[in-house]
DNA sequence: GCCAACGTTGGC
DNA sequence: GCCAACGTTGGC
């Protein structure tokens, strides 16, 4: 199957791009996802080597930081089960787990941010579904709206 | 802090 | 199954 492109949304101050460069082989879980939409993109859809933003949400600086790829697809989110997570879910089981993580490695730290303004300024991305729908915390993100992105740089 | 957009809950 | 009330996300 071909490589597929996403967005994955985090709050800097409780996960970000320097928790991913601080942890070992800078790889670290996706989890918190609460959102049934975003899960399905995660469960059903994000393979390994997959290719993922690193976008910063919901702080100062709004915007996309880096990139990451996929090392291990989805698995039953630890922090459901733990009723001291802010995460837990008590109607979530083992034997019939709600929610998913993803293991991602990061692979760029980018020299400045792109911020979600100067992507809203590029008219060839106005149908990106973080222009569209702001509130979707994994997206995905089209070859073409990867590579121009990217291109920003 | 405000508010729009969207998601979830629960009564009926 | 509908829908009002409420909660959350997330930009500004």
């Amino acid at each position: 199957m071909a490589k597929k492109y996403w967005l994955f949304k985090a709050e800097p101050h409780i996960y970000g791009i320097d928790h991913l460069a601080a942890a070992p082989d800078k790889i670290g879980r996706w989890d918190g996802i609460r959102n049934y939409q975003a899960r399905n993109f995660l469960r059903d859809q994000v393979a390994l080597n997959d290719e993922v933003f690193i976008y910063h949400s919901s702080c100062k600086n709004v915007g996309i930081v880096g990139t990451a790829k996929v090392v291990k697809t989805a698995y039953p989110d630890p922090t459901q089960f733990n009723p001291e997570s802010d995460y837990y879910d008590p109607k979530s089981t083992p034997e019939n787990p709600r929610w998913v993580s993803v293991d991602i490695k990061l692979t760029k730290v980018f020299p400045r941010l792109i911020a979600l303004a100067e992507i809203k300024a590029q008219p060839r991305l106005e149908n990106m579904i973080l222009v569209k729908q702001s509130r979707l915390s994994t997206q995905p993100v089209t070859v073409d709206e990867w590579k121009l992105i990217n291109d920003l740089l």
